[in-house]
DNA sequence: GACCAGGCACATC
DNA sequence: GATGTGCATGGT
């Protein structure tokens, strides 16, 4: 069997399904997804946490309040200055282009999409495909850290590989399926917290191990 | 105290 | 086109 597809089978088999993205609706994630560029989740919940308490998870809420409140609230999830100036970037394209509304940004096709989160400053390439994902139900594999750690770990690519070429990997393997990439890259994640540190190359309690 | 975390833009060569 | 650097808090 492919590997790519035995990984999946492999980690599905020991980890079950991961529920991701944690975040209860589509703006959460969008902004979640932002807060969380080479951040550790917790500190971003603890964000979150600040703009659900002053009730503010809400686009036009959010855009509203000065930037030095919106630096304040975010201050946990790290480099609160330069994500200040990204949220609220992405927030006047949000409100701008599609009245701060999920359904009408649905509307554009995937790859469509994608060129429009790129173009805004601040939203690269695993923020945008992990936005497509988690947050409009789209399908498009999100490549992250831990995916090319794990890859090149197999032998599957060297590390540093280009982007689109570890997200063709995915692509050209695996059925076009929203809920396969949200659990793939999900689990993915979950192994490379638990057992593919950065500096330690062997992962002895890695179900992936014998693969 | 060092190292790391679900990146990205920008400078420099 | 590759490589280096700033951005910053909080957990291990």
């Amino acid at each position: 069997m492919n590997k790519i597809i035995k990984i999946y089978t492999t980690l599905y088999k020991s980890f079950g399904p991961q529920h991701w993205w944690p975040g209860e609706t589509p703006f959460e994630i969008m902004i979640g997804a932002i807060l969380t560029q080479n951040t550790n989740w917790k500190n971003v919940e603890k964000a979150i946490s600040n703009i659900k308490n002053k009730d503010l998870l809400d686009p036009f809420k959010l855009n509203s309040i000065s930037n030095n409140e919106l630096q304040t609230l975010i201050k946990p999830s790290g480099f609160y200055r330069l994500k200040a100036k990204r949220l609220k970037n992405f927030l006047e394209y949000f409100i701008k282009d599609f009245n701060g509304s999920i359904e009408n940004m649905k509307k554009l096709d995937r790859d469509k999409l994608r060129d429009y989160l790129l173009s805004i400053k601040g939203i690269g390439k695993e923020t945008a495909d992990s936005i497509i994902l988690y947050a409009l139900s789209k399908a498009i594999f999100v490549v992250d850290t831990y995916t090319q750690r794990i890859l090149s770990r197999h032998n599957l690519i060297k590390l540093g590989e280009d982007y689109e070429l570890i997200q063709s990997i995915f692509h050209n393997t695996l059925p076009e399926n929203v809920k396969l990439f949200n659990e793939y890259h999900a689990l993915l994640v979950k192994i490379g917290k638990e057992f593919c540190f950065k500096n330690s190359p062997l992962c002895d309690k890695c179900p992936l191990k014998h693969l």
